[in-house]
DNA sequence: TGTACATCAGTGAACGCGCGTTCACTGATGTAC
DNA sequence: TGTACATCAGTGAACGCGCGTTCACTGATGTAC
């Protein structure tokens, strides 16, 4: 038995009436419910069920289902950025640049739908100040990197263009893997991936 | 009155029983369905309503929604090579890989939810040839330009690495812009592509 | 420490919706002779 | 050229489904005194 986390109740059983973690429960229930189904298929119902309580439940903690997802997309903007952050390990530009790219492009082959789930603004309230803080974040410690020591002018600026190439390949290369362009049996992607974008981003001269 | 095409009815008013040329316009009303509900919104009662016809109307066309959904990706990535096609107005290498990369964003910012359906495989059947064979049209035109006068060896093979990271820059840089990331006022990300994409085209050095 | 009471976080039934698809049908067309 | 008939391409009603959300409710918790 696990102890109690934050004198919260998640590990009695039965579980008691009232839940005690449940906003947490159903980010991750819909978390699977996306894993599993596609983001295309999410419900609140089934994310509801999965959690254990009844479809009335999440009401009391999102004001709808677009509320939901975007608890979903703001965490997994914040797990994205954990993950970039982490594979910076320092070093020249160059080795910067891949290590970011290389971590980019592994995220979304390890968990194509969260990361699926963080461009699909139809589904989500991207006015969120959350949401947005979150994906700004992810941005900027790619820039960081790609940028080095040059100090940034602001929005979109030229001195950007460096960490919008970078951006822009290796986007369009995890998006381009995950729809299985570069193979779709189990690895392919991820292997096409160790292949080609060193290389690729090697050669990105900006 | 314009004439009627190829023997078809479409012109005739009050319409007849048989609608004379429902598939296409059935293709044509989907479009209009997702260009204003976005692809999520689409429907296929919706899109019967609109072409005049009852819903039961398109299952003498398509096999159900999701075949549907495939015609119209199918002539979407027609439409998307046919636009790369034509940009391809030869000169050096970089120019040609500079054409192209400006029609392949324009193109997806001008016809935002056609090209969003090209890549939404769960709602469309990507084991369909014609939409195999129109998707592969268009990275094939690409794929020239990039590669100039230099032979292609297969599938995957590393001579591909130039055409790969250019489509991966375009794709990425177009999914970017379509999601409002470098503006999201009007005309804001054509001219993020105007300022930004030729440089950065210009200095992919592979 | 005990109690009254407000508030919080659940329940479960129900509502209304639009959907994709099926069904028996029929009007229109094309073809064999 | 006319006719019988098969086939094609529509109709419109109906089916069953799962959905998001609302509603009146109640059990559990926290707080004031």
């Amino acid at each position: 038995m696990a102890k109690d986390l934050n004198s919260v109740n998640i590990t009695s059983s039965p579980r008691s009436y009232h839940h005690g973690a449940l906003r947490q429960a159903l980010i991750e229930a819909a978390e699977a419910v996306i894993t599993e189904r596609g983001v295309d298929g999410f419900s609140l119902r089934e994310t509801a069920r999965r959690a254990g309580v009844s479809p009335a439940a999440p009401g009391h903690h999102f004001k709808d289902a677009r509320g939901l997802l975007t608890a979903v997309a703001t965490q997994a903007f914040q797990a994205f950025g954990d993950a970039l952050s982490a594979a910076d390990m320092g070093g020249d530009r160059k080795a910067r640049i891949r290590a970011q790219g290389m971590a980019y492009v592994r995220f979304a082959l390890a968990h194509p739908a969260k990361f699926d789930l963080l461009w699909r603004k139809a589904l989500i309230d991207d006015a969120d100040p959350d949401y947005a803080a979150a994906g700004k974040r992810a941005f900027l410690i790619l820039d960081k990197a790609v940028r080095g020591d040059r100090p940034s002018a602001g929005d979109l600026d030229p001195s950007m263009a460096p960490s919008i190439a970078a951006w822009s390949i290796v986007h369009g290369f995890a998006r381009l893997a995950m729809d299985g362009l570069f193979g779709t049996g189990p690895g392919a992607a991820e292997r096409a991936a160790e292949a080609l974008l060193p290389h690729i981003l090697d050669h990105l001269d900006v």
